[in-house]
Formats: structure tokens, sequence, C-alpha cells
DNA sequence: TATGAATGAGTATTCATTCAT
DNA sequence: AATGAATGAATACTCATTCAT
């Protein structure tokens, strides 16, 4: 009896519940033509006009949905790390011995970057000032998502498979390493296909592992 | 608050400062002052109309000496990479020691890099796409020059000191590991500072080469 | 650099605050926050969509209570209109003597121009074209109230203490100067600090009446 | 024969001081249109496109002659300043006799405002901001100028005929004034028509020099 | 009473480029 | 060889206002 009974009723809820979710789809909506945009255009040609013309909108109307271009950037970038980073967790919760930690991470790693690359390039390489200011409501920037790395390499260390070292530094060598590829891929496609690129992942994760093991040979056994 | 210069005014002003001296070779006037301001004001704040106002002749006048914006930035491209593939070469040609000589590319590969950071951002991240299309009068792109790598990696082979394997991908493996760490370096200086890039170099590349080494230690030794 | 608030965020945010206390005079409560807006931004930087953010409204609600922008505006005039008639008003009934009315009546004008230069700037010099249509009920326009005025000068006439002339022009010529030194202050703070002004008031009244006076020396004793 | 006797020669010559002198009448133009819409338009309602149409150029045709918005109003204000500070010199010249003087002085101030209200409405009323910045190659901000007016109050305190006093305060008063009255019917044309306000300034001066002198009755005789 | 969604018109400014000279 | 003049197209962004609900 205290449901909603008359037909006003249920409609009027209906309409609100509607309305909710069309309001998260042009937002959605905005940000999926601004991902496409910039996969054809580039950063440096991606404009807010475009991006409501592809839509259908009027270019005030992004307004209505992000203050201004910088922040429909960051919201990209940010949807894009929290996958990114569920990712990068997933591999490293799949093992507890280190080098398979380490190697699950490389994989998944490059399988973000090459399966996102427009995000990936938007997050490393044009917009990396945004890895450091953290979101409004929160403490750590995204950057800080990167423990997992240093977390699993000082495992390796303390696990002794990996030869005794800086950790910060023996991190940033692998982190090196698979952003090298991947952005090299990305910015010269031409170069390698990405059928190599996906068939070179194995070989460079085995001789960067390979190169920070205590005995060598483990890492590709 | 007011600074009442016409833009007219302000070339009038570099004109006559500039003018005498750079006559001669307005050319490379004209590239100098287009390196200076990739470096003030980075790419996609590089404007022919502020070249022009810096070396104090009218914007038109660019027009003289190169086709396009394009073609400016090509050829800046292009002086960088005489000097990348004159200090590669330098290197390569400075042991006979496959490692040495690997050792001796990755340093200046660095080197290049840390030192030329506007350009390698240019040839590598930016335009890569000209690193594709020849000169030209040229046969060859410029990524054609990557040739002193793929043979250093080809004679460690051969000589037995590397892991027998694709010398395409051990040369890539290469490559991804000194552009992973000079672009992250390049994208995100807030993250590692110059000096500690600088130190880390020599323990990346015994990681690189001792990855790929048929006998572990040697690399270090 | 990043503070991604939408907007909606902000006026959600401002609404929470503020609504319940000022939620049973809405009308109100806009021209309040309209107050403030002009205070801090001036009269060209005053726009609808913010004083709707500031009082936790949506922008169309100030639609339901004023037809558009202009009457908004003006119903901040003739609320200032009300205080300054009053006090007017008040000054001019302190006494009988007419040179001590003119006196208290310059006054009442300085000190309103002083302490609610928002609106003195609104009435005199941004929208003076207000002071001459009517509220839609009433015959007289604003101005009319300026009778106090006039009155005193008559009166001053009559009695024998002011030049015999004609009392408009002198009514103008006092209107003038405390104008002139109001909105000089106003317009260009800089010239003269408020303490200043505040005390120049005293002199240049006396300048201003015995200019006018019959007999000259009454003024300042 | 040293003259440029060739007919080419003379053309060039010819052509090259018309090309100045077309530069700079569309320099007069720009600021000619940007007079008339001012006046027409307000400041508020005073946009560069609107100028551009105007003298049917392309908007950006402006930013060869200007570097902004502002610094077309700053010229503009500046050539009336000009105009002003030479009208007022003159005035103070025409005699020595400092009673004399400040009548002069205050006749051509208000010829100036009713002469060219779109200009002082901008100089002391809009724009007043630029009075305190000088012009880049000038010590002198423009406000400056009014040292005649303070200079003739000086004389006139000197000579004994205007009561003795701080010369500041005076001025001011002055200047207040003057002031007032022809910012009142710029504002406030309605009010006053220009024919009365033209007839009004001997009365208003008398008064303000009336209330400053030494004896009363000389300023009228 | 209140609002969310949307928009058209407008703003200043910058840029690469062309053309006649 | 050099330039002055000019422009069309673009950009981000703001605003007052309307309409359906």
């Amino acid at each position: 009896m205290i449901e909603p009974v008359t037909r006003a009723e249920r409609v009027r809820k209906g309409s609100s519940q509607r309305r909710v979710q069309e309001k998260e789809n042009l937002q959605q909506a905005i940000m999926d033509a601004a991902g496409e945009l910039l996969l054809e255009q580039g950063y440096s040609g991606f404009s807010l006009r475009q991006v409501a013309e592809r839509i259908g909108y009027s270019a005030t109307t992004i307004y209505l949905y992000f203050k201004d271009k910088d922040e429909l950037v960051f919201s990209l970038i940010d949807e894009a790390w929290d996958r990114f980073g569920r990712e990068l967790e997933q591999a490293a919760a799949s093992t507890t011995n280190p080098i398979e930690q380490l190697r699950a991470i490389g994989h998944a790693y490059f399988n973000f970057g090459l399966n996102n690359a427009v995000y990936y390039q938007l997050m490393f390489m044009q917009r990396s000032d945004f890895l450091f200011c953290p979101k409004p409501d929160e403490e750590l920037p995204r950057i800080a998502s990167f423990v997992v790395l240093t977390n699993a390499v000082q495992a390796g260390i303390e696990a002794g498979v990996l030869k005794p070292g800086d950790v910060q530094a023996y991190s940033l060598t692998a982190w090196s390493l698979v952003h090298g590829l991947v952005s090299l891929w990305i910015s010269m496609p031409q170069l390698i296909s990405e059928s190599v690129v996906r068939g070179s992942i194995d070989t460079i994760l085995d001789v960067a592992i390979g190169g920070l093991l205590q005995q060598q040979g483990s890492a590709i056994s």
C-alpha cells in the first residue's frame, strides 16, 4: 500500500530513473566520443567542439558535464586508471612467487598498453602531469598504484631470487623496459606490427627479469 | 599591465638586434630560433609567428626557406638525426668488443636523449612519423641509422657472448629499455631527477646486457 | 590545478548549505546573493548563473522571481533607493535650520555613497537609466525623491540665508559636488583613500554651502 | 641629379609613402570606429568583432594594429588625454590672474567633458585604472597632468585671493565639483539637457570659487 | 515551486597561410 | 630576398534564456 500506486506516480518514478541513466549516458557518451576523437586526431587535434559535434549536442552542453577541457581529459585518464590499476592488482594477486608475479605484472602492463593505446598515451605520455595530482577526494595520486610493482620487486629481493639492490632502481628499470616497448609501438606502429610486439613480450620480460636474477637460467626455465 | 607593443613593433625590435649578425645564414637562424622556442614553449605552443618574431624577420620570410611548418620541423629533426647518428657511430667505432660496443651505444643514446630532450621528444615521441619518410633526395629513412645497433647485437651473437636468438628481437629489447628510461624522464621529470637518471644508466645497461649474456656476471665484471 | 567540480556539483554543494535557512524568502536570498556578487565581481562580471550557484538553486529558479536579469538589477536598485531615500529624509527632518539641513543632507548622501559603494555605483553610474523608469505600480520615478534637496534649498533662499537664485541650479550644484566626490572615490580608490574622503566631507560641504551663502563666514562658524 | 629620377623610383617612393599613410589611416579608422561603437553600445557592449565589422576588415586585422582589446582602449584614452591635457594647459596659459585661471580651467574641463562624453567616460569613469599606468616610454602617469589645477590653486593661495588651506584638498574639491556635473550629465542625459548644463557652468564655477575666496563677492564681480 | 537539459549567440585570441609588391 | 597586409578557420569558454517536466 505504501508503494507508489497511481500510474502517474509510477510514470514519474520511471522517468526520473531514465533521466539519471540518460544523464550518465550522455556523460559517458561524451567520454566515448572523446576517446574516439583522440584516437583519430591525436591529443593536439582534440577539441571540445568536435566532441560535441560527434555526439550531436551543442558545444555548450559538454560544460554541463565537465567543468572544462582538462576535466574531461582528467576523467578519461581516471577511468583508464581504474581499469589499469585493477588489472595490475589482479596480476599481482594471481601468484605468490615473486618472479611469476613480476612476469604477470609485466604482461598485464603490456596488455593494457596495447589494448588501450589512446589512454596509455594520455596517461603516460601526453598528460603525465595528471599522474601526480590526486583526485579531489583522495589522498594519493594515481602514480601511487605502482606500489604493486615495487612490492613485487621487494619480495623478490627478500626471497633471495633477485639480486640484492635498490628496490626503486630495480623497479624503475623494469618499468622503463615495459614502458619503452609499449611507447615505441604506440609512437611508431609502422615500425613493429602489433603481432610482433605481442610476440616480443615474453622475450623482453625474460631479458629484464633475467637481468635481475640471482641465478641465471631460472627465469627461462 | 599595459605594454602597448604591437607585434609589428616587437618584430622591429628583434630585427635591429639580430639582423646583421645572422643575415648570411637565415635558414640556420630560423632553425635555431625554432629550437629555442620548442625548448621554452613545447611542441604544442610552437608557432611560426613566434619564430619569426624572435629572429626579427617577418613571418612570411620563413616561407622562403621552408615550404610550411612541417618542413621546418622536419628540418629540425633531420639536423638532430645527423648529430644523433654521428654519436651512435662514434660509440660503435670506439671498440670492437661487442659487449663494450653495446654499452657504448647505450651510453651514447642516453646522453643524446638527456642532452637534447627537446629534439629527442620530437624525433621519437611527437613526430615519429618523420622517422619513416626519407628526405627528398635520399633513399633510406632516418630509422635506418639504427643499423649500428643491430650490427652490434649481431656481432655479439656471432661472437658467442650473447645468447643465440633473433637479432631484431634483441635489438628491439635493448632499444625499448633505453627509450623507456629516456622517455619516462622526459615525460615525467617530476618523477626522477636528471641526476638520478644519469646515475641509473649503468645499472640499467647492466641489467639489459646481463639479460642477454651467455654467461651471467661478465657484463658487470 | 584540477578541481573536478561540475557546475551541477557546485550548485548542489551550495544547496545543502543554504537551502534550509533561506527557503522562506527566496526572493530576498537572490537579491542578497546578487549584492554580494556585485561587490566581489563588479557589475560587468555579474551573472545570473553565479547568483544561482551561490544560493544553491538552479539558474532557472531565478526566473520564477524575476522576469530577467534587468528586473533583478532593478530590484536591487529599488531596494537601495528605499534605504537611500529614507536616510535623506531622516537627515532633512533632523533640523529646521535650512543651512543645517543642507549640511545634514550632504552628510547623509556621502555616508550612503561610501557605505554602499556597489549600490551607489549601480544607481547613479552604471544603471542610471532606471532612475527615470518608475516602478510598475507607482507614478513617480525614483529620482523624484530628490525633492528633499530642492526643498531645503528653496527654504534656504526663502529664509534669506542663501543667495537668491534658481532653485534647480543651486540644487544641481550641490548634488554635483557631493556626487563628484563620491564617484571620484568609487572610480579611483587608488587616488584617495576612504579615510581621506571621509575627512574631506566637511571641508567640501563648507565650500559648497559657503559658495551659496548670503553672508560669508556663517557656514563655518 | 641625386633626386630620385626614374619614374619607377618615384612611383616606389610614392607608394611607400601611401603605404605608411594608409597604415596610419587604418589604425585611425579602427580607433574612430571604436569610438563610434562606444558611443552607441557603451563600454560593456563593445567588442573587437564589431569594430572590425564596422570598418569592413576581419577581426584578425585589428590585432595587426593593436596587441589586444585593452591596448586599443588604452590608445583611445591616450589620444583623448593628449587633447584634454592640451586644452587644460591652454586654459591655464590664457591668464595670470589665479581666479581667472581657475575659472578658465574649469571651463576647459567642462567643455572637454561635454564635447567628448565617450572619452571622458572612458578616462574617468570606466577605465580610470589607466590613469595610473604610464605609457611605456614615459615616466608620469596621465593623472600627473592635473598639476595645472594644483598650480592654479597654489598660486591663488599664495596671492592671497583664496583662503589659506590645503592645496590638495582645495584641488580635490574643485575637481569633485566639475567632475560631478559632467558625470551626472553623462550618466543621466535625461536629467538635464546639454543646454542646461552648459548654462549652469558659470553658476557652478561661481559657487565653487566663491566658496574658496578670501573675500566674498570678488568672484562674481 | 523548482529544476535539469539544452542551446545559440557571443567573447577574445591565435595560427598557418597567401598574395601583391 | 623580403615584407606588410590581410584573412578564414579554429579554440576554449561564458552567458542569458527557454522548455518540458
